[in-house]
DNA sequence: TACTCGATACTGGTCTAGTA
DNA sequence: TACTAGACCAGTATCGAGTA
């Protein structure tokens, strides 16, 4: 067994790194910052391999199946930390925790679970033939697309972390933490962030519907400018005000996946690449989450508040958009302004299934980025521009079944739409850098 | 001391397995 | 089949750390 005590290891290498370098004034050089890194890596490797030793020693202890003790509520770390005192919860189920609240941030919301649980999804073998082209081709069991979000899963795992990865209980805590960021983003969009975001928000009028032979209630798509919190109070207030901005078509009594006047930044009506995820709601939601509630304000000025607490953005050291946190912040931003009460895979009211739309979303940018298109390159400019302007500038990020005629029509027309987009050729693009 | 924000305990509803 | 206890889930309230 390894010796008592543990090394206070509470947040990520990168983000003590992104500490440390902040604390560098302008006056050091570029040496003696580049040297900083290579120093504090030398101490990481030394915790690291004493985080796993003990690890081990803990996992050894915890397969004796006697000594489990009876699972409590929000304890998913049962079969570790009650039989190893020196290894406490918090190293490991906060850990993993808080990888799963920056997988939702800069990922997904949710995991390609298919027909099996968190832990299958956690036990499934890479395969080392998997297509990233493939990752969204639709099938049912969800297994190319769970390949894709397994990488992903394992790229923000911690190094100290990811041997464990097929383990219960990691798999327990991540999802908790997945669950609780989705928890504490839906209070903030819809309680503390709300005045902060519509505080700056500007909407552009929007054509009345066709009104002939309706039966349900309809929504009033001419709302007054500026949007109120009274708009968003209710579940039908929302719809009354905003169903046709989130893509409500009255014509075909559904929400569309593509015409929605919310994702664009000019509010148009019909799919425009060029304005797709431009909406200055989706850049707010952003920077609530990774920045807090005020943060909202100011973001499209570029100059959005930073807040002096420790925050998502400084824990997890985001300084870039991520393909997977535009079309997450495209799904919170519909949700947002829905009639739906809770946040889920499928909405409660509306039936909006977010957890396509999201996937679509997702497939079409990193398609997008595949082919070099310059409509995504320049949407990564966009975002990180106005969000990270202090970085200097992007990284360029880092299927559906469709159930009717009408969904395989609107992806067909998105796909064809996508195809026509310019691409960047390599002139152009060393001419950016 | 006030403020912000992440973490977590708590609440109420739902689901499920076990039992009579 | 009905009932019950426990597990699970989503959302909310509160606490505590960090900062000016």
């Amino acid at each position: 067994m390894s010796p008592p005590g543990t090394p206070n290891h509470s947040h990520d290498f990168n983000a003590e790194m992104q500490d440390i370098i902040v604390l560098f004034t302008p006056s050091k050089s570029g040496r003696e910052i580049a040297q900083a890194p290579s120093i504090c890596a030398n101490e990481q490797d030394r915790i690291t391999q004493d985080l796993k030793r003990r690890l081990i020693d803990a996992e050894n202890d915890a397969d004796i199946a006697r000594k489990r003790l009876c699972r409590g509520r929000n304890n998913r770390t049962e079969g570790v930390a009650e039989v190893s005192p020196n290894f406490t919860v918090k190293e490991l189920g906060v850990r993993a925790r808080r990888q799963g609240r920056k997988f939702v941030i800069l990922c997904s919301p949710w995991l390609a679970l298919g027909d099996g649980d968190v832990e299958s999804f956690f036990t499934t073998e890479l395969d080392d033939n998997y297509d990233e082209e493939m990752r969204f081709s639709g099938g049912e069991d969800e297994v190319d697309e769970r390949q894709g979000q397994l990488r992903k899963s394992i790229d923000i795992l911690p190094d100290d972390l990811e041997p464990f990865r097929t383990r219960p209980w990691l798999a327990k805590s991540f999802v908790d933490g997945m669950k609780s960021q989705c928890s504490n983003t839906h209070t903030r969009l819809r309680k503390h962030a709300l005045q902060h975001i519509l505080t700056d928000l500007v909407t552009v009028p929007t054509p009345a519907p066709n009104a002939a032979s309706r039966s349900t209630p309809v929504p009033d798509a001419a709302a007054p400018e500026p949007v109120t919190p009274a708009q968003l109070a209710s579940s039908t207030s929302r719809f009354r005000h905003f169903a046709v901005r989130i893509g409500w078509r009255e014509d075909k009594q559904k929400y569309s996946i593509w015409h929605v006047p919310f994702l664009h930044g000019n509010e148009s009506e019909r799919l425009d690449y060029n304005q797709l995820f431009r909406h200055s709601l989706l850049l707010m939601v952003f920077t609530c989450i990774i920045r807090g509630a005020a943060a909202a304000e100011g973001v499209m000025g570029k100059v959005s508040q930073h807040s002096k607490a420790k925050t998502m953005q400084k824990m997890f050291n985001i300084t870039s958009t991520t393909p997977g946190a535009i079309a997450a912040c495209a799904i919170w931003v519909i949700w947002l302004f829905s009639a739906d009460k809770s946040f889920g895979k499928v909405g409660d009211v509306t039936g909006i299934n977010y957890y396509d739309h999201f996937n679509l979303y997702l497939e079409k940018i990193l398609e997008g980025l595949r082919l070099r298109q310059r409509w995504v390159r320049e949407l990564f400019l966009y975002w990180d521009g106005h969000v990270f302007p202090e970085w200097n500038g992007a990284r360029f990020g880092g299927g559906v079944d469709p159930d009717d005629d009408d969904e395989r029509e609107e992806l067909a027309e998105a796909t064809a739409a996508l195809h026509d987009m310019p691409v960047v050729s390599d002139d152009d693009e060393e001419g950016e850098d």
